[in-house]
DNA sequence: CTGTTAGCGCGTTCAA
DNA sequence: TTGAACGCGCTAACAG
């Protein structure tokens, strides 16, 4: 399996051009100090050859890349799609490409270790800087810039964006609460995440704001995913004194309460109220569309790499820790509680509006 | 903005260890020939200098990285995060790390240039093997393995996973009319992609196998995302014979069909049957459950991935050319064609059955 | 078992 | 305006 020189090196284009290999690295490096006939045989001979400098090598001489890292646990979750989503955008509007780097195993990653390998891998190479997603490890060996998005420990040592998940869950539980509910199940996300135990301690917090004692048979343990979400919520709706509510750690899972409601014959939000977070793309389609917290996950992302931007370019960031305020999106998905059981006709029909995610 | 030496060096941990930098790489690379305590001397030294070697020197001289590179147009579109949720997993289940590559725009990219452009950035240097995401470009200078996943072009030059677009939307095509359904709404993908054109061309087959006539009207053009296709359905829906099914190029496309038979009061399936394309994640989770055309884009990833594992190990494939068969995944979007207005009640009804995807 | 030597492809001096 | 020489961090061949 070796392979010596398969493509075409900045040697290659030297002798076909007929010139040093330095003139041709001036020219591709936008040097003035090459006369216009030579630089545009060059490129003639490079367009011939398909050339195109090694990355590798460039890096290690240069430093330079014109490329942003971007460390995930993985890309397959919500989560991580809106993420990108948001790095995807503000790339676009940037002179920089992207990689993502993930071991594509959500489970085994997120370990500090990992984190601090990769980091260390993509910094000492090819990156110009980079975006670690949800860490865990509080320390990366490198100078070059990093940006951290909702890092699982306390007080970042980076620049860092984050979500006011406790907040979020409160308010969320606020409207709730207002409506009349007073029996609200909860399903968790990872706990071992710290955005899902901080959106645990936003649920007790609205249960304390209004004098509504914690009642534990109400919390079930979730994973963010839809097949746990499914489980739980059936658990809670077989439950002796079933919830007139459900508030789902997110989007995802709240689909899953939409799926076991429908089981149940349970009709949402006429029999239940179910709030979700995230506001992911699709909640806007679910039937009826979802309530939910949005907590402008793509926007971390943008603002994220408009900061690593900004440190690799070596300008100075405003704050180094940016809050992003989470925000209730009404849709269609809670109702008043109401006494008389059916008693859909004292509420306003919801519009079916298009509210847009983010 | 030049940083130089930031992190360790093989030549640190020499200097550390008080051995040469050969050790050194002897230890890295586990060649059996080395003491045990200079190894383990080693190790430690690297442990506390926090060393990982750099990727891009690495790469420049052994040509291996043990990392598997993705080229795609971008990572945000339904489709391209399906590709990614196998390549993902596929990934998991191998030694290779994953890194995938793109401008973050999804217009200005999907070129051919860009592509090449790209296949000769990683493969020149970071990458053992790569697969690219619906290339329009033919051919790569490149020697190093490539793997093609639904190319834009007829024959492609590179191992390729392919879906059967025309045939799925034919079969689609043949149950709706099998439900009674002769007026019968496409929303096209982008017309550019090969996937759009395939599958309007299956959509004019499905017609003409059972003998009805093509009516232009009925054709909407959209571009696989929602705003557009919820336009295309208001057109439809709005039309002085509407349709009484909608085939949709994609499930978000079908997600777009949704909102537009919402807000036009027309029920899901009583009074408008619609069908989808892909089975994607969340198509389960619509109210009522979608029926669509799965394509196992999922799949197609996994797949790929590990064409391109063998091929970087020298295995021998057993296909160039791998096809994969759509399946028709009915769910609850559509009922037989009831000459009387509202007859719903001559079909069973229907189970609120978890189909999962994929 | 370990050190020395020679590049990989490229950018950057320094001379010419 | 251009070319020769050097070294980035690393691996592989060859000596010892």
């Amino acid at each position: 399996m070796r392979r010596r020189k398969s493509y075409a090196t900045i040697k290659d284009v030297a002798n076909a051009a007929g010139v040093s290999i330095s003139t041709v690295s001036r020219v591709l490096n936008n040097k003035d100090d090459v006369s216009p006939e030579t630089s545009a045989k060059i490129h003639t001979v490079i367009n011939e050859l398909n050339y195109t400098s090694s990355l590798a090598a460039r890096s290690m001489r240069s430093q330079r890349t014109n490329v942003i890292g971007v460390i995930m646990p993985d890309v397959v979750t919500s989560y991580c799609i809106e993420v990108l989503r948001g790095i995807n955008q503000a790339i676009t509007q940037s002179d920089y490409d992207l990689i993502i780097y993930t071991t594509g195993d959500i489970w085994r990653s997120g370990t500090a270790d990992q984190e601090r390998r990769y980091v260390a891998l993509l910094n000492g190479s090819i990156t110009d800087g980079m975006i670690v997603v949800t860490p865990v490890a509080t320390h990366f060996s490198t100078n070059a810039p990093v940006v951290v998005v909702d890092p699982n420990n306390g007080s970042p040592n980076y620049p860092a964006v984050i979500a006011t998940n406790q907040a979020g869950a409160s308010t969320a539980m606020a409207y709730l609460t207002g409506l009349g509910h007073r029996r609200i199940g909860f399903i968790t996300g990872r706990l071992e995440l710290a955005s899902a135990s901080h959106r645990l301690q936003g649920y007790k917090e609205g249960l304390v704001a209004v004098g509504i004692p914690l009642d534990e048979t109400l919390i079930q343990i979730g994973d963010y995913e839809a097949p746990r979400a499914i489980e739980c919520a059936r658990a809670l709706l077989s439950l002796e004194d079933p919830p007139t509510a459900i508030f789902a750690s997110n989007d995802i899972s709240a689909m899953g309460v939409y799926q076991a409601a429908r089981e149940a014959g349970r009709r949402i939000p006429q029999d239940l109220a179910v709030v979700g977070f995230d506001n992911v793309r699709d909640a806007v389609f679910l039937n009826p569309p979802l309530t939910t917290v949005d907590q402008f996950i793509s926007e971390m992302g943008s603002i994220a790499t408009n900061m690593v931007i900004k440190l690799v370019k070596g300008e100075a960031l405003e704050t180094d820790l940016y809050k992003i305020s989470t925000q209730l999106v009404v849709r269609g998905s809670c109702l008043p509680l109401a006494r008389g059981d059916n008693d859909v006709a004292t509420v306003p029909p919801r519009k079916s509006l298009y509210v847009p995610p983010a």
